[in-house]
DNA sequence: CAGGGTCTTGTAACCGGTATCAGATACCGG
DNA sequence: CCGGTATCTGATACCGGTTACAAGACCCTG
């Protein structure tokens, strides 16, 4: 009968109780051996009386895995990071891995951070800005295999990504055919990767309609309230005739901040964003849809991959996005689909 | 110098290529005792050379600890859990633990996922309506601490939760203040907690009105389509004059109803949400604002002090709300504060 | 110079499992 | 009836660290 045991029931405790030898108690529990019947019911019965259950530690160490992998993130906040996260944690579930999470917060630790990470895990993704190269190739050569997601892959490791380039210029020339001709790009193009191809697709978009394009981007982080001063910068200048944001938080704030001056969104200015988080919808800000929970899985799959031994030539996913109409962009004919 | 490894480096190796025993090889990693600094700087010499890292396994296996907590929540999806994880792991980080992540997806095998979970992490956050009570206090006979987020504490475990009679208290007076008699009250009070609390301090504050409350909620889940979808029920008969929600997804979800059923919120009927995600400010939604962060902030606090073998009785924290007011339940003098 | 204390270090017993290897038992056919 | 083989089981060496205990080296004092 289950005794509630303060869990200092170990695999000797149940052999002893059992009459049996410890390696015994193990074949019953895992099915590796066949073993007698009569023998079984023995230790299963010591097992329920006693209340015992392997411990986890001791396990490991001794299979030599972790069955675990890791993810790092900058910084859960924004719907992004978490969508991404919840579609890595459901895929790792589904292998069988349980997920360990690590948000930097652009802490200084970092990357002892995400070292220590690597210590207690059998593979790891690593998102975004988060720690450089020199961490990510450390690790890897460790021999723990690294999924990067939505940067650059160093050296030999995995990588997935979202498609940029094409969704920019399909992007822009949407923008074009409303008739807009003067650009601000507003994006953290040194800090992200995804900003830094967004940039380059609208850009090369530009050039080849003929369009100047603008010298360089705005760079303001990610977040609302930077998209909200940008408004404020942009009213206090000469209005471009549509603003390409790097993601949805910045043209939001800055839908917000025009909004706030009186400018009207989409009639002097249209305004786009990138990701598709919920409160684009309800803005209706014209954007482009990741697929968020597909990048995490996809990641969770590579990593899997490799983990169970898998020696190929790094792969390089690169996963589709989708353009989103919405009225931020300018009156369409047709009542606004979605 | 600094050999690239495969990680067959042990503590042994090190103590062989610096001549000494293991054991002095730990103290020197440690520093719990004293060692002469030139065995000292032979060990660490001899560490640097063959790249060795003290494997994390053997290391939790020899102290008995995992130094690594668990959140259990049944779907990362919407704002609420993200945040809410997010400042669980801030706080868990700056307490020297790393975070599991297990999202129960509704899934039959929850309980054991978790039952797993408990096994390998030094203590356990569980997040709403994810296992039920039975699993919570077995895992908590076991020894391991368990703080329970967003529920009712079964037997002799901590919880946190936000406020939510008062709030409802409020929220229903406020609507109340702007003429509103005849009312409906949209959430899952079968599934969770909060929604539960909510309609019952709903309820009170009508009661104590002398207003008729209606006699039960309308019963739906908790996402945007179910909002939209109760649109069109309430379209069907005859409106009340508010609609207050359990959350801001169905509350959002059913203006999106609304709007296109062409019934003018507020002018028509109120809608009151709850959450304050950030959709909610770009529609207008007035609602209320939980502290999620600070939610996640103090399980994980509550969670670092039983861990250390604190045996008080438990803590029951409840954190405080903020009424928002915004244009979904009727103009206001003053322009909208946001 | 002997005896006692302090400092440093090594030996070995843990932590709690897995898995190899070999011994014991039972069963088989010739 | 006996050797050979298949089955089951136990003893034990791992996995990779931490740490209690004891021993050796050294210094100091009476």
């Amino acid at each position: 009968m289950a005794v509630a045991n303060r869990d200092g029931v170990t695999i000797r405790d149940v052999a002893a109780h059992a009459g049996v030898s410890i390696a015994t108690v193990s074949r019953v529990l895992r099915g590796t051996t066949p073993v007698t019947p009569a023998t079984r019911d023995r230790v299963l019965a010591a097992v329920a009386e006693l209340g015992f259950r392997p411990s986890a530690l001791g396990r490991f160490l001794a299979e030599g895995r972790h069955a675990a992998n890791g993810i790092v993130f900058p910084d859960l906040s924004g719907p992004y990071y978490a969508e991404v996260v919840l579609g890595y944690e459901e895929m790792a579930g589904e292998l069988g891995r349980s997920v360990l999470i690590l948000s930097t917060h652009g802490r200084d630790a970092a990357p002892d951070m995400v070292r220590e990470l690597a210590g207690r895990v059998d593979g790891l993704v690593v998102l975004g800005r988060t720690v450089s190269d020199d961490v990510i190739e450390e690790i890897a050569q460790r021999g723990i295999p690294v999924v990067v997601l939505a940067r650059p892959a160093p050296s030999a490791v995995d990588s997935v990504k979202a498609e940029n380039d094409e969704s920019a210029r399909r992007l822009t020339e949407h923008l074009l055919g409303h008739g807009c001709r003067r650009f601000v790009f507003l994006g953290d193009v040194n800090g992200s990767t995804d900003s830094m191809e967004r940039w380059s697709g609208f850009r090369a978009a530009l050039e080849r309609a003929g369009i100047t394009a603008p010298d360089e981007p705005r760079g303001v982080g990610l977040r609302e309230e930077e998209g909200v001063r940008a408004a404020d910068d942009l009213v206090a200048g000469e209005l471009p005739d549509a603003v390409v944001c790097a993601n949805d938080e910045v043209a939001l704030g800055l839908m917000e901040g025009f909004r706030r001056a009186g400018v009207d969104v989409p009639g002097r200015v249209a305004v786009t964003g990138w990701d598709d988080v919920m409160a684009a919808r309800y803005a209706g800000l014209t954007t482009v849809r990741q697929p968020m929970r597909a990048l995490g899985a996809h990641a969770a799959r590579l990593l899997d991959i490799r983990i169970r031994g898998d020696a190929e030539p790094p792969r390089h996913e690169v996963l589709p996005t989708e353009l989103v109409i919405r009225d931020s962009c300018g009156p369409h004919e047709p009542g606004n689909p979605d």
